[in-house]
DNA sequence: CGGTAATTTGATCGGATTCAAGTTATGTGG
DNA sequence: CCACATAACTTGAATCCGATCAAATTACCG
């Protein structure tokens, strides 16, 4: 199936944005579209052909996996990201949808030839390697040393502006794309910490929990500055 | 002070490892060597003028101070590595030498002028960004969940792999580039609790401590498996 | 050799985990 | 459409690991 680029919801923030039409249309050949159920999985840890792709609708998350199977959530992906890992010789991270997502895939190789035929999309692929890079090193802090309450409230803050149009403000009400599990993978604590968390937030009056997901932000003030 | 690119420890192995005689020298023109004493800033967060680097010898970290003021490193770089935030308004991690350093600092607009040039620098440091992502995400696996002694334990093994020459095998014998007071800003622990587990890994005569930084790796089976 | 900073060691405390029920959603087949 | 089954989440009590507070010891530098 080829790429419907004309209506792709994020045509103009990934990073095929940096391309012309023409150039834009080239890549779409060599690229196809898939649908992930939720749970579903992207890539996996250990396969050796290098693929990667945009995500188009809905959510990602790149887990890895300990010697305990414990798992790890390491980033999430917000529509308009892009995953990838197409140097070295085989994946380390297990992509996952986190909902039911939509993505356009191009084989590692097939983005190889892009990136030396379009510099403009190498520039645009290192820019957002450094921003994931700095989200990763956010995260980073986050877990590092802090309490529970400061990371669940990092995490919410920050799932907020994502679930935002506008960049810089926090969606007053969103539905969280992780579950507790998840949340408590991400965070490096455990479920019912997360939980007690978040109902300690709620009496305090910061929040308002609406169903298993839904998160209202009542005065974010009262949640513990990151 | 120009550089000399002909008798440098890391030209082969550095992001301009991938251009040729001419272009290399041209990108020299650009840059200049600087050393750094022990502690000595390279670059401070909040500055706006944008600038990078490649570390020909010693080591920095990486770090950012949170609310507190706590410290908390995300990094280090070992010789070779590339540091330098190119895009964003502003630097927003410090980076600061471990030990007596030496690098090779390039404006930033400079630099950005050479990847235009040299495309293939771009991809190289495209490469590089993905290889820091994959070290923070392990950073992050690593004191995500994990108990004090495999947080230390991975810490010393991965600073084992670093000293050494070979990059699979670990040093037997190396020192740490880390006082434990940084070690536990990287590993989100204490100085006693890092203290403590080394001295129980002595006890267990899995390493031996030789002095403050010294670290021989006697049984390197006896450390918790990461 | 002394002085200072770094590290180690000890005792206590607290927050997050663990184990164990309970409760609320979610979805399925009757 | 409802009863039921199952999974997800919440709540409670006990435990434990690492933090904190405090002091002793060691390494290092002039």
């Amino acid at each position: 199936m080829s790429l419907a680029c004309a209506t792709c919801p994020v045509r103009d923030r990934a990073a095929c944005a940096v391309l012309d039409e023409a150039e834009r249309d080239e890549l779409a050949r060599a690229g196809r579209t898939r649908r992930l159920a939720k749970g579903e999985t992207l890539f996996s840890a250990g396969l050796s052909d290098a693929a990667c792709a945009t995500l188009v609708s809905g959510a990602l998350k790149i887990t890895s996996t300990d010697s305990e199977g414990r798992e790890r959530i390491l980033s999430l992906v917000h529509p308009s990201g892009f995953v990838g890992e197409m140097f070295g010789p085989y994946v380390q991270h297990d992509v996952v949808a986190l909902g039911e997502s939509e993505v356009c895939v191009f084989s590692g190789p097939a983005f190889e030839l892009a990136i030396e035929r379009y510099p403009r999309l190498g520039t645009a692929l290192l820019r957002r390697a450094q921003e994931d890079l700095y989200a990763s090193r956010e995260l980073l802090s986050l877990t590092g040393n802090a309490s529970a309450e400061r990371r669940v409230a990092g995490a919410i803050l920050s799932l907020a502006r994502s679930a935002s149009d506008s960049p810089c403000h926090p969606a007053r009400r969103f539905d969280l794309p992780l579950s507790r599990s998840e949340l408590a993978d991400m965070l490096g604590l455990t479920i019912e910490t997360v939980s007690r968390t978040l109902t300690r937030f709620e009496r305090a009056g910061a929040i308002r929990r609406d169903g298993k997901r839904g998160i209202e932000l009542l005065d974010p003030a009262l949640l513990p500055n990151t």
